[in-house]
DNA sequence: GACTCTCTTGTACATACGTACTAGTACAGG
DNA sequence: CCTGTACTAGTACGTATGTACAAGAGAGTC
C-alpha cells in the first residue's frame, strides 16, 4: 500500500520538516532521516524531491526567507502608520519605539522562526553560499528602519534588533521589554 | 620512532586546534580527526587526553571564554582611563564613543576569535550543557557596560555590540566604523 | 487490457565518525 | 639493569550518514 499521492504535498511537507528541524538541532547536524521521519514520508522520497540534502537545506531557508520578507513588510506598515497618526512631535519617538518594541517581541515569541533565523547567520559564518541569503536577510531589516528614518539611525536601530535577537537566542528567554524600548528610543532620532 | 614526550605541550596544541577547527567550521562539524591533523598529532592522543569530543570542545570553549573575560576587562580599565581624562563633559560620549568603537573593530580584527564566540552562541541555542558559558560571556559584556554607565544604559551598549559581532560573522566585513560611533554616542546617555 | 510515466518505498553501499583497544616506547625509581 | 607507569601510535569496530538503486503501484492514453 503507498500513500495517497500529492506531489507538491509532499514537497512543502518536506520543507517545513526541514525548517523545523534545522530550528532544533542546526544545519550541520539536520539529516534526511530526520526530516524523512518528521514529515512522515520514507527515506527515499527526500532524495526524490530535492537531489542533495543541500538543495533541501537551502529551499527551506529560502522560504523562511520569503516569510522574514513578509514580516518585514507588515513591520514597515505598521511603523509608518504609527508615524502618521502621531506625527512628529516628541511622543513620537516614544510611540515609535513602543511600536517597534512590541514587533520585536512578537517576532520572538515565535521561538523555532527566531531560532531559525540565528541558525541560518551562523552558518552562514562558514559557508560561503549561505552569506547572500543571510546577507540579505540582515540588510532587509537595516533598509525597512533606514527608510523609516534616517541611514545612520536605519543602521543603528536595525543593529541593536539584531542584538536582540542574538541575545534571545542564546538565553531563549524574551528581552527585558522597559529596556529594549528605551534603548530604541534612545537611538531613534530623526534628523 | 615516537614524538618528543612533552604531555603538557599536547593538551595545549590540541585545546589551540579544536578552538581554529571550530571557528572554521563549526561546533557540530569538528570531528577528532580534523583535531588531530590540525595539531599533528595522531588519532588516539585525541582520546587519550580528552575522554571524549565534547570535552574537547568544552575545554577549548572554556578556554576562549577566559580570553573574553580577559578582554573585557581590558576594554573596562580604557573605558575608565577614557573617562577619567575627560570628565563629564559633553565631549565626554563622544571621546568615549570614540574608544569603544575601537575596542569593537579591533576586537573583530581577530575574525576567528569573533567566529568562535558566535558560533558558541549559536550552539547554546540548541546544546543545554553550552547555554551557561554563553551566557556568561553575553553578561560578561553588559555587566562591563552597565558599570560604566548605569544598567539601562549598559543593556542597550551590550545589545548594540552584540548585534555589530553578529552582523560581522555573518558578512565577515569590519562593521562601518562612523556609524557605530554614532549609534554609541547616542545611547551613551549618563544619568 | 497493455504501455508509459510519475511517484512510492525499502534496501544497499561506501564513507566518515566516536571511541576502544593493542602494542610498543621512553623515562622514573628501585 | 629491571620494572612499572605514562605516554605514543596505529588500527579496529559499531553506528550513522548521504546518496543510489531496484522493484513496485497508481493514473492517464491508446
Amino acid at each position: 500500500m503507498t500513500s495517497s499521492r500529492d506531489p507538491e504535498g509532499r514537497r512543502r511537507a518536506l520543507l517545513a520538516a526541514t525548517v523545523e528541524v534545522v530550528a532544533e538541532v542546526g544545519v550541520a547536524r539536520t539529516t534526511h532521516r530526520a526530516i524523512a521521519t518528521r514529515a512522515g514520508v520514507p527515506l527515499g522520497a527526500t532524495t526524490y524531491y530535492f537531489p542533495t540534502l543541500n538543495d533541501l537545506i537551502a529551499g527551506a531557508l529560502e522560504q523562511s526567507g520569503d516569510a522574514w520578507d513578509a514580516d518585514l513588510k507588515r513591520w514597515e506598515s505598521e511603523l509608518r502608520a504609527a508615524q502618521a497618526e502621531i506625527g512628529e512631535g516628541d511622543h513620537a519617538a516614544r510611540k515609535l519605539s513602543d511600536v517597534l518594541t512590541q514587533l520585536i517581541l512578537g517576532y520572538l515569541a515565535d521561538q523555532p522562526r527566531a531560532r531559525l533565523e540565528c541558525e541560518l547567520y551562523l552558518a552562514a559564518g562558514h559557508t560561503p553560499e549561505l552569506r547572500p541569503l543571510a546577507t540579505r536577510w540582515l540588510l532587509g531589516l537595516r533598509e525597512v528602519t533606514g527608510r523609516l528614518t534616517d541611514k545612520n539611525t536605519g543602521y543603528a536601530l536595525a543593529t541593536l534588533v539584531d542584538g536582540v535577537f542574538l541575545q534571545a537566542t542564546v538565553t531563549g528567554e524574551a528581552p527585558p521589554a522597559e529596556q529594549l524600548r528605551a534603548a530604541i528610543e534612545r537611538l531613534w532620532v530623526t534628523a
